[in-house]
RNA sequence: GCGAAAGUGGCGAAACUGGUAGACGCACUAGACUUAGGAUCUAGCGCCUUCGGGUGUGUGGGUUCGAAUCCCACCUUUCGCACCA
């Protein structure tokens, strides 16, 4: 039986084309004219800003589809912007420092720096033939002297305030990589870079305070509303504050004190044993005159042999023994044995704890094993512990009991009280210890910004005049050397004089994170050529904070913490008036194939270039907006850009056959298509398009921002079309206008998504400008609203028939309709009805 | 172990504050046009069905007239934290 829509005609039985889409000469065409006019030439003193920003790349030679996901996003968020009027500024550039370029020189024999250039050039060329597109002229390149002289002069403005400084410390350093890092980039003890083995040593390295800064950083986290809750939270665990008591306990026979940290000084009541690390520099000295020596010297032994990464994990069981040494209680004066266990951290706190069986997990896990005794100081509300019944331990909040005068109270005014006798009897006192680390910044390689600073025999460290910066990298080095920056090598540039004093002296060899590179950019794209200073203040202080910053989730603790460290920097420097950086932080998605990130290693990196040539970029653009919703992971599927394709090459299709006739009526009605529509009166399949067109810009808009839902858009732009193709009616005075319409707001609502397309097609309708320095459509609200309604009829919840009935009845008049319905009165069969429900609009659910 | 997010057709996914589950696309099926098509157009497409309907959003409960959506428990996956005192 063939289907024949009443008032519907496929366009198969009209006139159908089947146009050629030359998709390869539209899209060099208009990437050569959007560069000629500069088309994403900011002005920067536009009035309604609005500052875009993709975190700037590493430059790497190879670019797969899934980077592109990441600019294409970008890019589809700036146009839309440009469309909706605002000034935007979308610049980019590259964070060129780094290891690849070194290794590529010491592997290739190639210069960092041609090797940088090389891959800058590529990378432009392929973001080019992406279609995306950015305010080239303000181009920062994190390897040029131009750049790094400020990176530099940032360094030398922490050095005065305090902040950089260089001491000696247990450091990580990773093998593979011949430098160490800082703690940011070690994960689970490996390399966050190259996944590789990394090993403490102690050296003298360069540091930036940023622990001076961790509240600051968790608080203000709280002003950040657009950022994700899990990109907070992880800041905040990263930077693990926690508010807590030290409490000195004397050491029996001895004048020593032993100092604990506690979050929970309410439970010192209940203190049955302390707890020393293994690593405790006082356990030789406490024990050495005690019988139990040798056999703590052969604990010690033993723990030294268990792995460091599974004793900090909790992984092992917990293992101690007793020094035979006892510590008093400062507030009951009782004597208290003193252990040694392997649970207890030397790095975190003062490496002793007070042990609280009865209301700390691990402590009760211990004093079972060790059958140490148990101390309940804490009731809960509605039962009541006994330390003999004590089956786990009891760590919620309750009622004092067994600790003197505070008994009666809830445990956290006990702290609070417990905290402060302490203090009065200068037993205590309140710490806040974090697990946030000073950065480690020295790096011990040739391609990243020399840290600028001189070392004099008798004036010590020395920063290097402003007026002498950049300290120039020395292009002719042998990179072989590992273990120490290769810099240490190069005598024209080790040797130097002593800026205060003028003896010789030599300059500091190591080389800046390039993580600091990175803490800043995105002040410098505002005045990215001045050279009197680090960026322009007032442009700074207009444009940022950044209003949309799109990036891997990769970077939550990373970048992202550097970042908001180094601009409160600035803050306080008195060079900026904001403290944060990115106002709205969007992570987005990778692709993955095969269930597997792309890697060249993997071998399941798909080609984008190959993608191009055969279906164009506007292709691949879709394709890959269309695939999931941005913010997450997403599988790449062959198949699935066909579907992409077809789809374009209905619109160009479409767009091509009526040419003529869009041509006709724009000729005479260019700015006001409206006035066609005043007078007349529709018939319902021109006003089911009408509102359709309506109905589809109201949708997209929504989803471009901020949701950039572009997944939704495309699928509603893929509506409208399917509804354009049945939608004929050669007869109908008015098919040429609401066609007009319904075709001028497709391509604009698609512009952002497929530029090329969308260009040629508006410049074929007679339009000299861009489409881009055209206004976003708007929507008529009325004209997205309905006359008729389908009435959703349901009996007991469930779905049992759906009538079309008029717009805007009153609630009886809907529960007439639906009574009325003939499968209802069927399905009620003259039982009583006990209720009747109604959804305005929409629905009718008779109870029975 | 703790915390967060997620779990919907063969597949990628939609579904705004609870109100028609599966929009849109891929794959598949049928038809049309074709010398042909991996082109194009039209239609069908969760599962079961005795063609009336029944059933269905990880599992099991609950709240509600009504649950993919809210609550409780559990399972799976991903991510983060992990003996931090």
């Amino acid at each position: 039986m063939p289907h024949t829509p009443l008032c519907f005609v496929g366009r198969s039985f009209t006139n159908m084309s089947n146009q050629e889409y030359p998709f390869g000469s539209i899209e060099s065409k208009w990437q050569k004219q959007w560069q000629k006019e500069k088309l994403f030439q900011v002005n920067p003193n536009g009035e309604n800003p609005y500052y875009c920003l993709m975190m700037f790349p590493y430059p790497s030679a190879a670019l797969h589809v899934g980077h592109g996901r990441n600019y294409i996003m970008g890019d589809v968020l700036v146009r839309y912007k440009m469309m909706k009027g605002f000034d935007v500024l979308s610049p980019m550039g590259f964070d060129a420092f780094g290891l690849p370029a070194e290794n590529a020189a010491i592997k290739n024999n190639i210069h960092p720096m041609t090797y940088t250039q090389q891959n800058i050039k590529h990378m432009k060329d392929q973001l080019l033939s992406w279609g995306v597109g950015y305010d080239w002229d303000r181009e920062v390149v994190s390897c040029d002297p131009s750049y790094y002289k400020w990176t530099q002069w940032l360094f030398i403005q922490m050095y005065k305030k305090g902040l950089a400084f260089k001491k000696k410390a247990e450091v990580n350093w990773c093998i593979s990589c011949a430098t160490v890092l800082a703690n940011e980039q070690v994960v689970d003890k490996k390399c966050e870079r190259c996944d590789s083995d990394v090993e403490l040593k102690n050296l003298d390295q360069w540091f930036f305070k940023i622990t001076d800064y961790a509240d600051r950083l968790i608080n203000d986290l709280d002003h950040l509303e657009h950022w994700p809750e899990r990109v907070k939270t992880m800041q905040v665990n990263w930077i693990g504050r926690s508010k807590g008591t030290c409490i000195d306990f004397k050491i029996d026979d001895s004048e020593k004190s032993l100092s604990v940290f506690t979050t929970r000084p309410d439970t010192l009541y209940g203190v049955t044993y302390l707890v020393l690390s293994p690593e405790h520099p006082w356990i030789n000295s406490l024990t050495e005159k005690e019988s139990t020596h040798s056999e703590v010297m052969d604990f010690l032994k033993d723990v030294q042999k268990e792995d460091p990464e599974k004793r900090s994990s909790g992984d092992l069981p917990k293992k101690g023994i007793f020094t035979g040494r006892y510590v008093i209680h400062p507030l009951t004066s009782e004597k208290i044995p003193l252990w040694i266990a392997n649970y207890v951290l030397m790095d975190y706190g003062t490496g002793a704890v007070m042990a609280v069986p009865a209301h700390d997990t691990r402590d009760f896990a211990f004093a079972s094993a060790y059958d140490l005794p148990i101390k309940v100081v804490i009731q809960p509300p509605n039962t009541s512990l006994s330390s003999t019944t004590l089956d786990e331990a009891y760590i919620e909040e309750g009622v004092m009991v067994n600790s003197e005068d505070c008994d009666g109270l809830p445990n956290k005014k006990a702290s609070k009280q417990i905290t402060k006798k302490l203090i009065s009897l200068g037993k205590g006192s309140t710490q806040i210890n974090y697990r946030l680390r000073d950065w480690l910044i020295s790096r011990q390689r040739y391609w990243g910004a020399p840290i600028p600073m001189i070392k004099c025999d008798s004036c010590g460290y020395v920063p290097v005049p402003e007026e002498d910066l950049p300290v120039r990298l020395p292009e002719t080095v042998a990179f072989k050397g590992k273990g120490e920056s290769p810099l240490a090598k190069v005598e024209s540039f080790l040797h130097t004089s002593c800026p205060q004093c003028q003896k010789p002296a030599k300059r500091e060899i190591d080389t800046m994170d390039t993580f600091v590179d990175s803490s800043w950019y995105f002040l410098r794209y505002l005045s990215p050529s001045n050279d009197e200073k680090i960026f322009d203040s007032e442009l700074v202080n207009k444009w940022l904070p950044v209003d949309k910053y799109v990036g891997g989730i990769e970077h939550a603790i990373l970048h992202l913490l550097y970042a908001r460290f180094i601009t409160k920097v600035i803050y306080d420097i008195g060079l900026i008036d904001f403290q944060e950086p990115f106002n709205h932080l969007f992570t987005q998605g990778m692709i993955v194939k095969d269930g597997a990130k792309m890697s060249k290693s993997k071998g399941n990196v798909v080609n984008p270039n190959l993608l191009i040539q055969k279906y164009g970029a506007d292709t691949q653009r879709l394709y890959i907006l269309f695939m999931g919703p941005p913010e997450r992971d997403v599988e790449w599927n062959d198949d699935g850009i066909l579907g992409a394709h077809r789809f374009l090459k209905r619109v160009w299709t479409l767009a091509k056959d009526e040419e003529p006739l869009i041509q006709k009526i724009l000729k005479t009605h260019r700015n006001a298509l409206d006035d066609i529509f005043e007078d007349i009166s529709l018939t319902s399949t021109d006003k089911k398009i009408r509102k359709k067109v309506h109905q589809t810009i109201q949708k997209v808009s929504q989803s471009m921002d901020p949701k950039m839902s572009f997944n939704t858009a495309i699928s509603a732009c893929m509506e409208l079309v399917n509804d354009l193709y049945l939608y004929d009616q050669k007869d109908n005075k008015l098919r040429g206008p609401i066609f007009t319409e319904a075709m001028l707001s497709l391509i604009k609502l698609l512009a952002p998504i497929v530029p090329h397309l969308s260009e040629e097609l508006w410049q074929s309708w007679g339009y000299n400008e861009s489409v881009f320095k055209s206004s976003w459509p708007t929507f008529s609200k009325d004209l997205t609203i309905d006359d008729e309604i389908e009435l959703v009829i349901q009996v007991n919840g469930k779905l049992k028939s759906k009538i079309m009935v008029p717009a805007g009845l009153s609630d009886k008049e809907l529960e007439e309709f639906a009574l009325q319905d003939s499968r209802i009165i069927s399905y009620i069969n003259d039982k009583p009805i006990r209720r009747v429900i109604i959804v305005k609009g929409k629905l009718v659910n008779i109870v029975i």
